[in-house]
Formats: structure tokens, sequence, C-alpha cells
RNA sequence: GGCCCGGUGGUGCAGUCGGUUAGCACGCCAGCCUGUCACGCUGGAGGUCGACGGUUCGAGUCCGUUCCGGGUCGCCA
């Protein structure tokens, strides 16, 4: 580059007429409009600046190269004769003196079109991701990204917080999500893991004496993907307070993440601190999810009492959920596709009913139900033109199912969704133990760093007692936005003798405690203060700011469903020289 | 691993009941055009319809298998 820039593509305005100026940036488009007459389009990070073509030479420079190859230009900045006020700088344009190519793009077929990149098919993007973050709208998300990093970093460490990093290589830890591996070289047979969080060594920070932690922290499962939900690595706003209670968490983040929604968020409407709090129990109930999206005004009712003995298979001895909808309009074929979404989402069968303009129940399992129609009318209050969709299984199936039908009702049927908004709410007081799905047997519902609520005392009232155990909560809790499990934690269980004890309920004991956690399990018989923290998602939080349904739409370089980055071509092979210093030998297939 | 949806020029899509030369828009190439800005006009190139097999006189279309992608269940302490 001969010339320096002098100014950014979109910053020149009508003011700067006159000026001798040097703007490098992509051609993103040729518009010739006459013979050795017509209009460059020159984007650069800050935005576009017309340049006029209006000599045979220059005209000739710029149709030397392909579109998307990089220019410097040098010229005199000109008011235009016919401006455009959709554009900052439509008032000027540069009559170029000089037109440089710094960079050839030797393509002159692109993968896609940068300015519509978002259409295009998803691999292509993620292969050309260098092309596809030249379109301004791919940018965006990545630009608030920084700017959301820096905000809560900046709110953190205001509120006295320090950011500490802990280790990327540590020790694979027994429970919960697949450890990515890394072999040790100097110790054969030894793996490194990458954390999955760094909950560890942030209890262990604790207990080393640091007061208030926080970590915009990447974090490793080997997990398979959803839509929000990326394979292999994440980040989180990791953050533990010592001497601190439930509230003292809740109330950071709160003070935290509201301004963060209004100032960074694509609606502006958010919920005020302080955020509702839905314990587990009744979230399940009432939404059937312990993320519900509380946007949606329906919820769900229980008819397993109502509808026993009505000949219906299903309902018969089985926990029955129902989601009414009253004034309901839609015809068959909505309703065949609601419940078969209902399906696929679930994996479950839905059913449904209709009360006619003669207060009548009819289609669907009406034939079963027409002899309960007093009760149902009694506990739904229906009327003619309800629509009754209903969900029966173990009381967890049921409560799941008639979630995703709250869901799916709600966002269709006119009236029921108040998308424009953040509505937050804390999911609180999670079961300490549930009853495994394949095992049967007692087991920790989430994790065994949380403190039972009632301490020491209530495990040990209800040892041997299922029921009684079942009904222990954990000081552990969610954040949830919009239906998005946002944030997730809990009062730490510090104390060596609760957490022995925890672990007994579940048939297990200080050896497994000392094997699992053996350095927190240690740590914390020296001395450890009680905490408390929480770890917000940073990707889903650029999601639900910016709106976007994808979470690769807010990574940088994302990888695709099936964790394959298709732009280095990761995972790959490598050479048996490699394999052989790491001490590992492939299976043959 | 199970289930659902999809795969048609470089990109996005249409393609009826199985029927003749696979259509449209954008992009690309050439020409024209002196105020465009989603520039316009004329012409042109570009497709083994994801792959394999089957049914048929005939398959983009129907059937089977398989590959790839997305969604979802499992999974995510």
């Amino acid at each position: 580059m001969t010339q320096s820039r002098t100014h950014t593509c979109g910053e020149l305005r009508l003011s700067d007429a006159g000026k001798r100026v040097t703007i490098v940036g992509w051609m993103e488009n040729l518009r010739e409009v006459g013979a050795n007459f017509g209009f460059v389009v020159l984007r650069d990070f800050y935005g576009t600046t017309q340049v006029v073509i209006e000599t045979e030479d220059m005209m000739r420079a710029v149709k030397s190269v392909n579109k998307e190859s990089t220019l410097s230009v040098t010229g005199l900045v000109r008011e235009r004769e016919s401006k455009n006020a959709k554009l900052p700088t439509g008032e000027i344009e540069v009559v170029p003196e000089k037109i440089e190519v710094l960079g050839k793009c030797t393509h002159n077929q692109l993968p896609f079109e940068i300015n519509k990149s978002k259409d295009a098919d998803e691999n292509v993007r993620l292969k050309y991701r260098f092309l596809d973050l030249r379109n301004p709208a791919v940018k965006r998300n990545i630009i608030l990204r920084c700017q959301v990093v820096a905000e809560l970093r900046k709110l953190m460490t205001g509120k006295g917080f320090l950011e500490i990093t802990t280790p990327i290589l540590t020790a694979s830890s027994p429970e919960g999500a697949r450890d990515y591996l890394v072999p040790a070289r100097n110790h054969p047979g030894k793996f490194y893991a990458l954390p999955q969080a760094p909950q560890q060594f942030k209890q262990l920070l604790m207990t080393a004496g640091f007061d208030k932690y926080f970590q915009i922290a990447p974090c490793f499962r080997d997990e398979d993907a959803r839509a929000d939900r990326t394979p292999g690595e994440f980040y989180q706003l990791d953050m533990e307070m010592a001497f601190a209670t439930q509230e003292d968490v809740l109330s950071t983040l709160e003070d935290v993440l509201v301004p963060v929604f209004k100032k960074f968020g694509k609606y502006s409407r958010v919920s005020q601190a302080p955020f509702r709090h839905i314990p587990y129990n009744e979230a399940m109930e009432r939404y059937g999810s312990d993320k519900p999206d509380l946007r949606i005004d329906l919820e769900i009712q229980d008819i397993s009492r109502e509808v026993q003995g009505c000949g219906f298979g299903p309902f018969e001895g089985a926990t029955v959920k129902a989601v009414v909808v009253h004034d309901f309009a839609q015809a068959r074929k909505w309703i065949d596709k609601l419940l078969a979404d209902v399906e696929v989402q679930t994996g479950n069968k839905a059913c449904w009913v209709k009360v006619d303009e003669n207060g009548n129940l009819t289609g669907g399992v009406s034939k079963f139900l027409s002899d309960k129609k007093d009760a149902l009318t009694e506990v739904l209050g229906l009327k003619p033109g309800s629509f009754v969709c209903m969900a029966a299984g173990k009381k967890a199936a049921a409560q799941k199912t008639a979630g995703v039908i709250r869901t799916l009702l709600g966002r269709r049927v006119p009236g029921h969704f108040d998308e424009e908004q953040y509505a937050l709410c804390w999911i609180v007081d999670f079961p300490m133990y549930e009853i495994g799905e394949e095992s049967g047997e007692l087991e920790f519902c989430h994790n065994p760093f949380s403190m039972p609520q009632g301490g020491l005392q209530a495990l040990l009232d209800a040892e041997g007692d299922t029921e009684k155990l079942l009904a222990i909560n954990a000081n552990q809790y969610d954040l949830v936005v919009n239906g998005y499990e946002s944030a997730s934690g809990a009062v730490r269980n510090h104390d060596p003798e609760i957490m022995v004890k925890a672990f007994q309920m579940v048939g297990l004991g200080e050896e497994d405690v000392k094997a699992k956690f053996p350095a927190m399990y240690n740590a914390f018989t020296y001395g450890a203060p009680p905490h408390a923290g929480a770890a917000p998602g940073v990707d889903r939080l650029i999601m639900l700011l910016t709106g976007e349904e994808s979470i690769r739409e807010v990574i940088t370089f994302p990888m695709n469903k099936n964790a394959q980055d298709l732009m280095m071509g990761a995972p790959t092979t490598v050479d048996k020289s490699q394999l052989d210093t790491v001490h590992i030998a492939l299976l043959e297939e």
C-alpha cells in the first residue's frame, strides 16, 4: 500500500467536499451507467463510500479486477449531483486520481452474494465464513458481542469482581458431560481434559479467600448440538461470591443483566428487578417446563381426575394435562400440524377436543370425553369455541408434552404471545434428588455441589425415607429469559460433613466424594467460606439480544451441528508420528 | 443411536397426475447506456436434478438403500 488511509468508508460527509483523501476497502459493486462512466461502491469495516468512475483509465482499473478485490482509492471528495438520503455517505463521492489494487479476488463467481449471505446454505457460509462475515448484517452480531462482553466486564469489575482466568488443561471430571480429552505426552496413558466449566476452580478461589470472582470463561463439552446449543465449546460469564446468599447472587445478576438487555437488546421492554421467582415444581405444573416463556399467557391445567374412566386408553391411570384456548378458529389441518409438531418435539402424542357452538364436545377424542363434559367445563372453563389440547402419561412426560403444546399454541394462535420484550424470571427450589429413569434409584437431580435447603438437619430428618428425600430442595436457581435457560447457579455445599451426607443418600460415601472432587473436598476441610454463584451463558445472551434463532449467528467461527469446523477442516487426521509422541494407537476399523 | 424435514446451474427457489427442449430470480460473460445507488436494456454461457439400485415404453417426480445438512428426542452433573 503506497498511500496510507486518511478516512474510512463510513465517515466522509458533505463538509469534507474538496479534501484529497485515500480510502481503502473491498470493491462491493460496479455500476456501469455509460461508456467509461459508472460508480464503484467501496466497503470497509465502517461503511461504504461511492467512487465515481469518469475516465477510461479508471474504468479500466476497476474492470481489471473482480468484485471483492481490495482497492486503495486516492482522490477528491465531491458533492454528488444526485444524493442518496439512505446512506450516511450519500451526499458525497470520491473522484479518483489513483486506484491501486491491494488484494485481488481471483474468483469472479463467489460462493454467495456478500450482502445476501444469510440466505445461503449454512455449510457454504461456514466454509467461507471469512466472506460471510463481510456481510455487515452478519458482522453486526459479532460487533455487538464484543460490546456486550466489554460491558459485562465493566459492570462486574465495577461491582468489585476480579476476573481471574483458570486452567484450560485440567483433570477429567467423572460426572456430567463427556469431556474433551488431551493426551499427556510426558505421562503415557494419562490425559488432560478441557474444563466443562471452571466450577471447581472458582470454588477453590473462594476457599483461597478471593471474595468476588468472575471470568468470561470458555467451557468445553462433548455433547450434541441444538439450535440454541453449540457443540464443543461455548462461553459463560462465570461468577462466584464468598459469604454470599442466594439473594446476593440474584440481585448482583439483576444489576448486571438488566442494563445490558436495555442497552443492547432488540426489544426495549425488560422485566424489572427483582424478577419473578417461580419454584421448580410450580414451573413444571403451570408451564410444563423449567424454562417457561412468560411472554405466552397460556397455562397448563390438570384434568387427571376428571377424565378417569372415560374409556380412552392412554388416559387411564395416567397424569393428563390440558391447555385451553378460547375463541379457537383454526382448521383441522392446522390442528394436525400442531399435533405432528408436538410429537416431533417431544416424542409423545397429543390429543384434542373442541367445543362447538352448542356447547358440545366435538372432534379428536370427543367421543370418549362427552360424558365428562360437565366436569371438564367446570375445571377448564370451557365455552363454545374452546379448544383443548391434552397430553397424557407419567407425570413428568405429561407435563413436558403439555409444555410444548403451550408454547406452540401460544405462538401460533393470535393474541397469546407478547413477543417484543425480555421476560426474565428465576426458577428456584430445584429438587436435590430425583428417581433416575433408567436406574429407578435415587440420584442427584442436578449437581452435587448445591447446598440442600435445611442443610445437614434436612438430610438427617429424611434419611431412609425416599419421599422425604425427594421433597428436599437445593439452593439452586436458573435464570430464564423468553424460554431460554440463560444462567444456572447455586449456593454451594462448602461443608464436607454435609457433602458426605448428601452423597450417602444416593448410596455413595466419603471415599466417592474424595475420588470425584479431591481438591475441593480437601480444600473445604481447611476452612471454607459459604459461597454462591452462577454462570450466565454468553452465547445465548447474545442470541437473545440480537433476536437470532440460531446460536451460530452469534459465534464468530462456529462449528456445524456435527462439531466440524468446515473452514479449518477440523477435526482432522494426524500423522502417526504425532500419535506416537502422545502414546496413542488407533483401533483398526 | 431413534424420529421429522430437506438436497434441482455459482446462490436462492419453482417444477402439477410420471411425458417431449428442467423454468424463474440473483450472480457470471459480452454488448449498449453520462447520475446510478437492489441501476437499466439486449444477448449468451452455465444442470450427470446428492449417490446407487429398482418399477416403467418413459423418473427431478414413484419405491428401496445410502450419503450429506437442519430440527428434535436421548444427552447437556
